[in-house]
DNA sequence: TTCTTGACTTAGACGGAGTCCAATGTACGA
DNA sequence: TCGTACATTGGACTCCGTCTAAGTCAAGAA
């Protein structure tokens, strides 16, 4: 992840201690965490770091592609560190956890030109719903 | 969608004013509303009614299947009244205008029983997102 | 028809998630 | 080292949705 604090850099990013702390919690297990568990996790390593400013830099790594936003429901969007493989979700309906996972084939394909209505269609975002081992 | 007035009777749901209108609303045009699209409209034809019955009624909807709900961004939810058929939705980027589109195969039938984790997997909601004629 | 009753509706308070802002702090080039 | 443009802070604010207590009313019973 030091690799995303050197490309974050290289836009011409001022590297912050609290934007090393949020790289870092990211990258350390990898789940989907909500902003306020980044937040509270951060606040672990560095006590004064705001709210705002995790949201600021989750939404910084999100604009360049490091990261990837997954909106699971109505719940609190979920942050994805796993951005450099293509990949879908799994997402449990009881307690909202959500696993990566990898279907065969490209979901784009399942979707024929008469049905695009004239839309540059650039991606297909797959959400598996289902109940995970501990909540059924 | 008096068969869903129908249908909410059987389930021994009281025939309310309010309900009609709720259902009247989104049978109306057969956009994707949101909630408070859908009570704004509602308030047209029943001027007391209130934001809770609305959410109400949506949910019971929802529950019953007779409406589905779309979660395209981190924003409010919409309502999608075209539930009698399997069908999934593609979202233009940049104005947000949702079409429902009919892809050929069965996307739960991608994923292997290898990437499911012991989840009880039910359900497969695919977003196509791309650029509408009007915004590319 | 009127009565009864439990389900439905209401307004407003409440909660979580996320954004915004003015004041303060600081990374980094000169 | 210094200056300043950019980052951070915390608290107020918005938006979406849920909850609650009190009042209302649909529909079956008599």
């Amino acid at each position: 992840m030091s690799d995303l604090l050197e490309r974050l850099r290289e836009r011409g990013w001022r590297l912050t201690a609290q934007r090393r702390v949020v790289a870092e919690v990211l990258d350390g297990d990898h789940v989907h965490l909500t902003a306020d568990e980044v937040h509270a996790r951060a606040i672990a390593r560095l006590p004064e770091i705001s709210r705002a400013t995790v949201y600021n830099t989750l939404g910084e790594m999100v604009s360049i592609g490091e990261v990837v936003e997954v909106a699971t429901d109505g719940r609190a969007k979920r942050y994805d560190p796993n951005a450099h493989r293509p990949h879908q979700h799994l997402v449990c309906s009881g307690c909202g956890t959500v696993r990566d996972v990898h279907p065969h084939g490209d979901p784009l394909a399942a979707l024929p030109a008469a049905e695009r209505f004239g839309f540059t269609v650039s991606a297909a975002e797959v959400t598996y719903r289902g109940l995970c081992p501990d909540c059924s």
